[in-house]
DNA sequence: TTGAAAGCGGTACCAG
DNA sequence: CTGGTACCGCTTTCAA
């Protein structure tokens, strides 16, 4: 069933009843009503193709994915955010086309969405200093909207970001509360944007007690399993091991937990440790929570706000740039660590 | 830059053009090659939009993700086989379209894009015994392939598989072979058809050995980390507790582990734990890996390989429906765990 | 081997 | 308030 099929079913040209569907003033109420029984009834839906080429927009977004080495999909947090964004678009009537493209084709993937007309936006992930795609963006003219930050970016852009400062700041507070002074931080790769501001929370929270950041108990590497075990692993088998651990991120956080295992040590007994992006939130209530917690519904909340913001650009495209900042809900659990034992 | 325009900077017609740009063979070569070099030269790219229209095809997959109490997306797996499935994708020069709704939208969601022309064909994910998405999608004419399959559904498909089966009767009959007895078996939920797999799996390799399943050893819930510890707290405090596990999923491993240590007992050491789904596959070199796992590269090779059958049957609909059932890779590691200590 | 012209299914301008 | 018509940018007969 397309227009032109509804139209003549109703004795009316494809003109009134495309008007009337799309809510134009101009349209007899009588009509109206009439025409949108009909297309009801006979179950009609506006082909999304002919839309996008009559009106020139692709009503849809992408999301660029590069693959490789890294796995950014993988990533939990990159999954919630997505998932966020996601339902945004639908209740817009927006389609999400994510690219998932080798990590080298990646500014070619932004101007073949471009050039093919195919989305009308993007949400940029994973900013790093000075992002070469954010002038990229700005030259093939794509409106977008950064998940995070890009340091040094010289243009304006928006952006939504959680505030890893100062979820970093508090943690490592927390700790020092409890009476750590030998903290390790078990970081992400720190030309990513986030984990600078995550180094610098920690460092500040430091700093504020007069204590200088020990290089021997910073790590920075990947988010994996892997990393985060080996990480963990040196630094405990330090003549003057931490007592506590700051760690960016749920996976890296499981090698940490099997690092401090493998040695005969217990978490939350021998060892403090606090996983940022764990996602622990639902076990507020009743459960024991062993550690320590930023959880990662702002993420998705992010997600929600990146695409708002983003479909708003792209119906404005001169507007001047928006940006969010998301304060992390910290969890602490009951179980989160004593002071240490020999710190 | 258009066909029109770069048609006329040619001094040819767009028909030419078109027929150049797209290997028909009626084209002079020597027009051809001039055709490529200035749409090479312009930077030009034919407008997805219109060739959708022109066409009648979308060039486009859709994927979509329910969400509301269950969150599919944050399911690493989901997001491993999402990533297979985008690369080929890319090479083919479709899109993939992500549509995340409310579960209780879903089937409207896949009329939705059927009708409005959006995509060409849908990925079916988790499906579930009897699932009524199979006779929904044939009853709407979407080409479509499963990930997993659905037991009971009366019509054909064409389904790509991990043998789940298969890898939870290797593992259990691995923790068997080191004289495990009591064994603990933290499932997801036995209305997804893998779930049901894998139980059979569990349990025929116990039954081949004589043994048969104790109901107390047996726990179905969501894969989340706070259903995998209440499960394992729960067996860990019976009078006979397992000496072992076998865990449905990474996530649900992290509540295992923390269950386990939080009793005072180490992994590995007082206690064997198998996690399917966990992606340990990068430790195989010479470090030390605790667990033994089904690796998810599996899934990410089962993404790709259901992505180009969709993309088959897109073009040929009424080919007979076609299956692959992949071996998961087992991983084994040093420190798996020893015998039980009272077995 | 090339070109003219008729769609694809809508939108939107201009008349009436 | 309603209808005719010219696009949107490409594909695809049909003729030449």
């Amino acid at each position: 069933m397309n227009l032109k099929e509804l139209a003549s079913k109703l004795g009316l040209s494809p003109t009134t009843v495309s008007r009337a569907l799309n809510g134009y003033p101009e349209v007899n109420e009588a009509t109206r009503a009439r025409v949108m029984a009909a297309a009801k009834r006979h179950n009609y839906r506006p082909n999304t193709r002919a839309i996008r080429l009559a009106t020139g927009r692709a009503m849809a977004v992408g999301h660029v994915i590069p693959v490789a080495t890294r796995h950014e999909i993988v990533n939990p947090v990159f999954a919630d955010f997505i998932a966020g964004a996601g339902e945004s678009y639908s209740r817009n009537g927006y389609d999400m086309v994510l690219s998932v493209v080798p990590d080298d084709a990646e500014e070619e993937a932004y101007r073949d969405l471009r050039s093919r007309g195919a989305v009308d936006g993007v949400i940029l992930h994973a900013p790093r200093m000075d992002d070469p795609r954010i002038p990229l963006l700005h030259e093939v003219g794509l409106p977008f909207v950064v998940h995070g930050r890009a340091t040094g970016a010289g243009l304006p852009y928006s952006w939504v970001d959680v505030n890893n400062r100062r979820a970093f700041q508090r943690a490592t507070e927390f700790l020092l509360d409890l009476g750590h002074t030998r903290i390790g931080l078990v970081n992400g790769l720190e030309f990513m944007d986030f984990a600078i501001r995550r180094r610098t929370g920690f460092a500040d929270a430091l700093a504020a007690r007069g204590l200088s950041i020990d290089p021997d108990l910073c790590a920075s590497d990947e988010m994996t399993e892997v990393a985060g075990f080996r990480a963990a692993s040196a630094m405990l088998d330090l003549p003057a091991p931490p007592t506590a651990f700051l760690v960016a991120s749920m996976i890296s956080g499981m090698g940490v937990r099997r690092a401090i295992e493998s040695r005969g040590l217990r978490m939350g007994r021998d060892v403090s440790v606090i996983i940022h992006d764990d996602d622990l939130s639902y076990m507020k209530n009743g459960e024991d929570v062993p550690i320590f917690t930023a959880t990662r519904s702002s993420v998705r909340e992010a997600g929600r706000i990146a695409a708002e913001m983003l479909m708003l650009r792209i119906a404005q495209p001169d507007a001047p740039p928006e940006t969010r900042l998301l304060e992390a809900e910290l969890i602490i659990g009951q179980s989160t660590g004593p002071a240490p034992r020999n710190g």
